[in-house]
DNA sequence: AAATAATCCTGCGGGC
DNA sequence: TGCCCGCAGGATTATT
């Protein structure tokens, strides 16, 4: 998916949209996704109701409402598109919201992604958007907070690779397959490496390199690589920037010497094997 | 407890 | 042209 930037800039993009607006209508097309769509449900959120905010926690797109959230994640190949029209001009549209101010399309071929609402009312207090059950096992955000304390800390009893320990979105949040190679990549540490190995100062690093490859990455609207596209429908232009990710057997950028591409846990990785200890 | 494998689904590019 | 294979930015569940 769309990782953190990705869904950063779409939270941008929508939030201009749709902030404030009353939602008019909502069609679904296909309940069939990662979970099934509760389509009473959020017609109940959403239908006559006013968006009081939009933003971003993790890879989640939330929107608050009256009596609670909605919630989406793009999965592997969502897109949430801004149009003025009602009907879908791409093949899987899922789900078509009709605002205020114009239309949003989500879709999304691979049907990894996901709507679903939190309601407030379910207990008659206010519920924390933060505990639901989407949201409560989420790790930090890596933008914010002290990143590099808290890789260190947890860390330390973990034996698994460092790559699919920074994946882990219950240690931090947003970083991805392609940012994973590319903020180990910025910080000089092998993918290979324990976690529980790196030493305080190492996480230091790594903590900068994260925040630097995801700051960059937004400025640039995120990365394309096949599926993403902002809210306009246009790709992100990240991609030309990318050090490491997809390209295997190049030059490495800093030292020339051919990069590599491995497999951990299933997805590919990719980095110098001389420039990476 | 912690680490890995299998799984959901469609599309695309490469090899033949 | 077309078929088959492997792979794809995620996250949960099941298995060792």
């Amino acid at each position: 998916m769309p990782e953190l930037p990705e869904v950063e800039v779409l939270t941008r993009s929508i939030r201009a949209y749709i902030d404030g607006q009353k939602c008019l209508a909502l069609d679904v097309f296909n309940k069939n996704l990662r979970e099934p769509v509760d389509e009473p449900a959020l017609r109940n959120l959403l239908i006559g109701k006013t968006v009081k905010s939009v933003f971003r926690r993790g890879k989640y797109l939330c929107l608050e409402l009256p009596q609670g959230h909605v919630l989406v994640h793009l999965g592997m190949s969502g897109r949430l598109l801004e149009s003025a029209s009602a009907t879908p001009s791409l093949k899987h549209t899922h789900a078509v919201f009709k605002f205020a101010s114009g239309y949003l399309h989500f879709v999304d071929p691979r049907r990894f992604g996901l709507i679903v609402c939190t309601s407030n009312r379910k207990t008659g207090k206010q519920s924390d958007v933060s505990q639901c059950k989407w949201l409560k096992d989420l790790g930090p955000e890596p933008l914010e907070g002290d990143l590099k304390q808290h890789l260190f800390m947890s860390s330390r009893t973990k034996k698994q690779p460092i790559k699919s320990f920074l994946m882990d979105a219950s240690i931090v949040v947003g970083v991805g397959n392609i940012y994973a190679s590319e903020a180990l990549f910025c910080a000089g540490i092998s993918p290979l490496r324990p976690a529980s190995s790196l030493t305080l100062q190492e996480c230091q690093r790594l903590a900068r390199c994260i925040r630097k490859t995801l700051q960059a990455a937004i400025a640039a609207g995120g990365t394309t690589f096949r599926d993403y596209r902002g809210a306009d429908g246009l790709p992100g232009y990240f991609k030309r920037e990318l050090n490491v990710y997809d390209r295997a057997g190049e030059a490495c950028k800093k030292c020339g010497n051919p990069l590599v591409q491995i497999r951990q846990t299933g997805r590919s990785t990719y980095f110098c094997r001389f420039c990476q200890k």
